[in-house]
DNA sequence: TTGAAAGCGCTAACAC
DNA sequence: GTGTTAGCGCTTTCAA
């Protein structure tokens, strides 16, 4: 037996078609008598009866998925997000479509035309690629969409991102109050909102606090990866071997600078202290424990979703941006600077 | 403009959308006037048609998505999977519909209504319950599927697995080389057929090298988590104080063990040795390195959407199972036993 | 309150 | 080789 249609259940209830759909949708069910939406939901359930949303989407035009443009699953940072988003739309009889992009614009480009034809009723876009025309004719074209973890720019979209200058706030504050005052910064690639934002950051924390100031204290990684991050502290060392503490633009830069430490027998948190920016999971197992930026990832996703989904229904009202709170999480990478350093 | 339809392009290719459809399909484009197709497609190139999959799939009853079920995304095991089956999928022309089931089998239940009502056209699951009603049902209703990590206990289904007890072996005869004979094992919950296969696989192994065979040495973890690894090590040492090396059910139950090293100041791999399962992200980050055994998740995903694209393609096929070997990943928590150990 | 009829966008017989 | 017709399962006018 085929699984039952609309026709099948109102056979049945000995209703016409269009009866029992309106007696199945809770939102029509007003629209019939009572008793007869009573017998026709019993029928269908017995009848183990499962409405085709593909059916239902070529008629209202709406398809009930919505896409999530992510760079990669595998980058630690995004399964939180996603299971936060997951867990928003679900509820509200939304699916997601996953693409990943590898930060490749074709690849890009070619994923978002791929949700566009699955016909996707908004996009939740996580890939950090500053420019993008494509965002401009998307937004030209109306596709509801919300921004993760980076700023649009120069566009006028929703986004939500972790309040990144806080952040870095909290971490400068932290090693200042330890007692570091010649402090680096591994800057994430300046291609990434992310990494522009918390390099300025960085330099405000710096310049408000009279710290030294020295342009060679801020190197910029190439990529968010600890290979990046081992070769820019190699070049922070080979510039500045004076310095005492560095903040890390994310938590894989600051793992890269644990690759260095080992490499050239540097004591952590001895003689360097670092910071790193996110809390991935197992931070607390390295050795030392990395001292983090905690962000919270999974919030982040639910809280796209929620503004998604209200972008999808009321696709006039006024983007919102929203910037989340952070936390420091103290552990033991970071300690006073050694002393007559 | 709405974005246009097949009609639109029939009707500015002065020709009937029937032969448009076909001209457009590469499957049917031989059944058209070589000249005709050139046109239609360059018609429908210049209007920015895109085909529409629901309403194809309407008339098809091919959705052109696949349901992967998994227990959640934010455990580090599946990020990869997922990948490699989307990897598979997309060249594919398929979709995947990601849902979480936390492992709790009511909600596992919804999950798979809901992919199901979605008109999924196969399934991947990936959950570790190990008795499941529901499992034959989907098989009687000839549902595609094919199961990840778990071998289909009693259900004849195709599946795709690591070789655990492959894994257990090299893991085990790393140890026995290093000099250890109290081998201890952390098995993960025996509700999970890889709990089962890696313990059985462990007993077998230590039987067939006359170590010592002691039911004590073996204790079982409730969760695949660190606070139940850490329990179990902590049962373990007060039954067993003399234990010199223990294999863990899975990397997350040795962090567990990192920890009660920390309480307790047990020095690894000087006092005991430990060796994972599974090679998460960053394991060679923490104090010791963690030496684990390696599975290549990727591979294992990508190989689950390739088996279920064919069961799809032909249902009748007869299932085949997939036993993926594993390597062992040499790092710093295991040595040779302490001396007079 | 319910039924009839049309149609969402596409494809598959079947005819020409 | 191409057009005609019908229909996938559902919702939504419109009329009764």
């Amino acid at each position: 037996m085929q699984t039952p249609t609309l026709r099948d259940v109102a056979d049945a209830a000995g209703v016409h078609p269009a009866t029992a759909s309106r007696a199945l949708n809770p939102a029509t069910r007003g629209l019939v008598n009572a008793e007869t939406a009573r017998r026709v939901m019993k029928v269908a359930e017995g009848l183990g009866y499962r409405p085709n949303p593909i059916a239902r989407g070529l008629k209202t035009s709406k398809s009930g998925t919505v896409g999530l443009v992510i760079p990669d699953l595998t980058n630690p940072l995004f399964p939180p997000i996603v299971r936060g988003i997951e867990d928003v739309l679900e509820p509200a009889g939304y699916s997601g479509l996953i693409v990943n992009t590898d930060n490749d614009p074709q690849r890009e480009s070619a994923q978002i035309e791929l949700l566009r034809s699955r016909q996707v009723e908004g996009l939740i876009v996580a890939t950090a690629l500053i420019d993008h025309p494509l965002l401009a004719r998307l937004r030209r074209e109306g596709v509801p969409m919300v921004m993760v973890n980076r700023r649009p720019d120069g566009v006028d979209l929703p986004s939500i991102t972790p309040d990144d200058a806080a952040g870095i706030e909290l971490a400068v504050a932290h090693l200042v109050a330890l007692g570091h005052t010649r402090i680096g910064h591994l800057a994430g690639p300046l291609t990434t909102s992310t990494g522009v934002a918390r390099r300025r950051a960085f330099r405000n924390a710096v310049r408000d606090r009279d710290l030294d100031g020295d342009p060679a204290l801020v190197v910029t990684c190439e990529h968010w990866t600890e290979e990046s991050g081992a070769d820019a502290l190699r070049e922070l060392l080979d510039r500045r071997p004076d310095v005492t503490a560095v903040v890390a633009g994310n938590d894989l830069i600051a793992l890269g600078c644990y690759d260095v430490f080992a490499e050239r027998g540097i004591a952590c948190p001895d003689r360097i202290s670092v910071v790193g920016f996110n809390d991935m999971p197992f931070l607390d197992k390295l050795a030392p424990p990395l001292t983090t930026i905690s962000v919270p990832h999974q919030q982040i996703g639910a809280e796209a979703a929620r503004m998604l989904l209200d972008a999808i229904a009321e696709p006039d009202r006024a983007a919102r941006s929203v910037l989340l709170p952070l936390s420091l999480v103290l552990r033991g990478s970071t300690a006073p600077p050694a002393m007559g350093a």
